[in-house]
DNA sequence: GCCAACGTTGGC
DNA sequence: GCCAACGTTGGC
């Protein structure tokens, strides 16, 4: 079992999105490659923290599970998408995707001045100056005191 | 809206 | 393969 922080626009997926969704939802539009090798490095099962980003309340939001490992994300080969990879084709695919499902949403948001109080919590990549990695990993100890916190 | 940090592109 | 220029991300 693997854990993982995925960051998402709540304007354009947020916690309560994959909550509310009845199917499981497409984590697609990864353009980055070290995030790409995380999403391909993601299991059946894997736990999935939800941070928003670029909003009114930037934090940690909830929890989603990984329904279904890699694949071609679809959305690099439709040319109306704003992920459309002029460089692929389908014989030729450049990006993955992955399948998530909300599992639970915190009673507060966590924001990263919160978290950066927290010093088992320092070696995080979210809180690394500069970081923009959209998907990265996270030990279980670090999973396990956010998780403990967002439920306080 | 500012701007630091970072990835990508492309000329050489 | 270097590196300057450029575009994007994302917190604040």
């Amino acid at each position: 079992m693997n854990y993982w922080i995925f960051k998402t626009e709540p304007a354009e997926c947020s916690i309560d999105d994959l909550l509310n969704a009845a199917e499981a939802t497409i984590w697609e539009g990864v353009r980055n490659y070290q995030a790409r090798n995380f999403l391909r490095a993601a299991s059946f099962g894997d736990l999935v923290l939800i941070h928003h980003s670029s909003c009114a309340e930037v934090g940690i939001t909830g929890v989603a599970r990984i329904t279904e490992t890699a694949f071609a994300d679809p959305s690099q080969f439709d040319p109306a998408s704003p992920y459309f990879d002029s460089k692929v084709s389908l014989a030729n695919p450049r990006w993955s995707a992955v399948k998530v499902k909300g599992i639970e949403r915190f009673n507060r948001v966590l924001s990263l001045q919160e978290l950066r109080q927290q010093a088992e919590l320092h070696q995080m990549q979210l809180l690394r100056k500069g970081n923009r990695l959209s998907v990265m990993p996270i030990t279980e100890d670090e999973y396990q005191l956010v998780y403990f916190l967002g439920k306080v």
